[in-house]
DNA sequence: GTTAAGCGTGCATTTTATTTCATAATATTT
DNA sequence: AAATATTATGAAATAAAATGCACGCTTAAC
């Protein structure tokens, strides 16, 4: 059989089958393994498929859908939001405001049996897989932007809910206590902070010591904040004079 | 089994179980207990899968938010689906029920500027990327299975809220009226015919004729049905005779 | 606190890849 | 057509990795 042919031949099984093993290509391409390796190591150059150990793989659909993840500081809030994600105990009912940050946390909860209350339509679309966690949605007027539902029915929502836990996003933190920069997130997140018994704020550490358009609360409203190690001396000690607790996440 | 497509397997049957059990993961892939564990640790680094003590859970967007084109009668649907949105008139506030059927109404808005309030996540996920829709999010527990917000925070929201017109799905259609399988979405789903100034039921023909759990309301509730041309001529006759306009959607 | 199930690690074994080399087939030059 | 270069092939040697098992440590439940 000529060369190209049997490379041709290779190429429609792997696509017809996803997976074909080594064996399977050499049986049916009546040649040696080591020839069967070369034109596999042919076809993966030009990029028609896949090696994987003990054969091949198409490849057609993105195999690997790594989202572009390519946020501000995403390392640290994927670590901010891994050790927040340890702050919470099964069983307990969770409060989680919108946010990239607090979209970490809710990527780590994964296997625990836990109620989330969440405004945030990505949090949803996150957790409605897992049927170990039961939702309660917070409605309002979805703020297309970020996908959080805020207004009137989200303040009414909220005042009928009470958890154990907030996680909560920010827009900035300065000694004056919490920014964000839209006033109507504002209402909703004071709305949060009296529905929770203890306030987590999840930050990276480029937040603090900024403010922005909306204050939120002051800092003794705060039980804790989990942040990346970039945070300065200064703001550690500010923050547990304070008396609030910190985590500092390893990136 | 090759390595790559034991992963994607494992993957794959964690996606669709939301959680699965370590023990089960070895039976299913006929491996040893570390080769699994070390599977899943090469999957957590790749982000694709959270680790818990026992099992793994999946982490990531739900690809298949329902089953959206698998359902039954989908030609159906979708027809149903197209003659309805002709109905709404830009610029006015309309009421969007879950299910297959008004999912497919939803996708037929696309470009009238409109404010659509909805319990249906699949929905707001349609819509979110809308600019000229101004979407109100019905929060509530959300019921897993079809990715509606349902119980006492849906019945408080619904309460603040009128609309003009309700695209309301339903299980099944006698002549006694309306009918859906579940307790909890019956409660919701009156509260919206409470809501709506004109109750526009859209439904494919194999639905009449066949009653459900729980009973919804009479048929003089309705306004009107939007349904595909299956529909037999004594069903038209008696939906005529109780008053209620008929749209009949070529598929 | 105690206990048992779950987890990670090191190691020997097995499987799979890569490299190397000799040979056969094909192409090129004379 | 003969001589030579080029490429493809198969086999063997070497390197790399995946696997299963045993062991000790950790964690969650009781």
């Amino acid at each position: 059989m000529l060369l190209d042919q049997r490379r041709q031949e290779i190429l429609s099984l792997v696509e017809a089958e996803g997976f074909v093993s080594l064996q399977h290509l050499t049986g049916r391409a009546g040649v040696s393994e080591s020839t069967v390796r070369r034109d596999l190591e042919y076809l993966e150059k030009v990029g028609q498929i896949r090696r994987t150990r003990g054969g091949a793989a198409y490849v057609g659909e993105s195999l690997t859908p790594l989202d572009e993840r390519a946020g501000q500081a995403f390392r640290e809030k994927q670590a901010v939001g891994r050790a927040a994600a340890e702050l919470v105990q099964p069983g307990e009912a969770i409060l989680l405001d919108g946010g990239t940050t607090t979209l970490e946390v809710a990527r780590n909860l994964g296997g625990k049996a836990l109620q989330v209350v969440t405004n945030s339509i990505p949090v949803v679309n996150l957790l409605a897989s897992q049927p170990q966690i039961e939702l309660v949605v917070i409605g309002g007027y979805l703020y297309p932007k970020t996908g959080v539902a805020l207004g009137p029915l989200a303040l009414a929502a909220l005042s009928q809910i009470h958890v154990r836990q907030l996680f909560m996003s920010v827009g900035g933190i300065t000694e004056k206590g919490l920014y964000n920069s839209n006033a109507l997130l504002a209402d909703t997140e004071r709305s949060m902070l009296a529905a929770a018994e203890e306030v987590i704020v999840v930050a990276d550490s480029g937040k603090f010591g900024h403010s922005a358009l909306a204050h939120l609360c002051p800092l003794d409203r705060v039980d804790r904040i989990v942040v990346d190690a970039g945070i300065s001396e200064e703001w550690k000690q500010l923050l547990l004079n304070a008396g609030i607790a910190l985590t500092i996440a390893e990136v």
